[in-house]
DNA sequence: TTGTAATATGGTGTGATATAACGTATAATA
DNA sequence: TATTATACGTTATATCACACCATATTACAA
């Protein structure tokens, strides 16, 4: 399920903040950073702080709308597709980031699922986000560098 | 080959502040806060300041002898066996952070690394630090929080 | 040996990211 | 209504990271 589609399920409490948040992470491809949300947010909301918008951020992450990327201290919507899920919560979604442009490509895969599943239970080890990132470099900025 | 064997490679130009960033890193089992790895070098060299750090740093990761780990952070030794290696420069390794108490696990494996690497060329994209990120709870977190 | 390029360091300052703390308001419910 | 939980407003500050410029050192060619 996409972030837009469960942006309307009952069990959210999306506040004006909430809600403008996510609107604007929704609405870029790139993962956007804390204060430049927060410069956006503030055209809506005058009044936002940073703390208005780490609280709406935390509220979206939990819910499972938004994931954040730890290797850009940015933020982006889920994109997982309905056919990534069928009701299998327990997928694991690869995020590859490129380090240079910041654009991303999340993608799920049942054998990424099964190996990193078993690598972790082998540790005792409980992933709750199922999001796992990798860093590098995408085609575009790799053909560009020449 | 572990970043205790590294240090001896003649490529290398420990210098001593480069070594003693390197030795804090390796004396901690956990991953280190750059300005925690600051106060400690100031006991041996009294006016290192933040970029003497982030430029040892950067040094130390660029020699694979550290890892950054970007869930926390922080900065840890490579602790990969000579047993995952054997040569094969392009293995993924798989750090498990526990974002409760912040001990990770680092783990290799060969259909982890057939799976990313295959995953990352149908998109084009190139993975160069081989070194992915799964954020969870450590078993010990997990039992204290009955 | 001198010139020069590359590398490493010292030190200042500041940009960027994130949250603690405390008070107020609102909503849900016993 | 009293109580509890949740959300928000605001100030201040903690934390993380590096740009910038000057200086020193090294390596090596002329």
């Amino acid at each position: 399920m996409t972030a837009e589609n469960k942006a309307s399920n009952d069990n959210l409490n999306l506040t004006a903040s909430r809600r403008a948040v996510l609107d604007i992470v929704l609405r870029s491809e790139k993962p956007q950073k804390a204060y430049d949300i927060l410069s956006d947010l503030q055209k809506v909301i005058p009044h936002a702080k940073p703390p208005t918008v780490y609280r709406a951020l935390d509220y979206l992450i939990n819910k499972k709308l938004l994931h954040r990327v730890n290797e850009q201290n940015a933020f982006v919507a889920c994109k997982q597709s309905s056919k990534c899920h069928r009701g299998q919560t327990n997928r694991f979604n690869m995020i590859f980031t490129c380090t240079k442009c910041g654009v991303i490509f999340e993608e799920s895969n049942s054998v990424l699922t099964a190996v990193v599943s078993e690598m972790a239970s082998t540790l005792g080890f409980r992933t709750d986000s199922k999001m796992i990132e990798c860093p590098g470099i995408c085609q575009n900025c790799a053909s560009e560098m020449v």
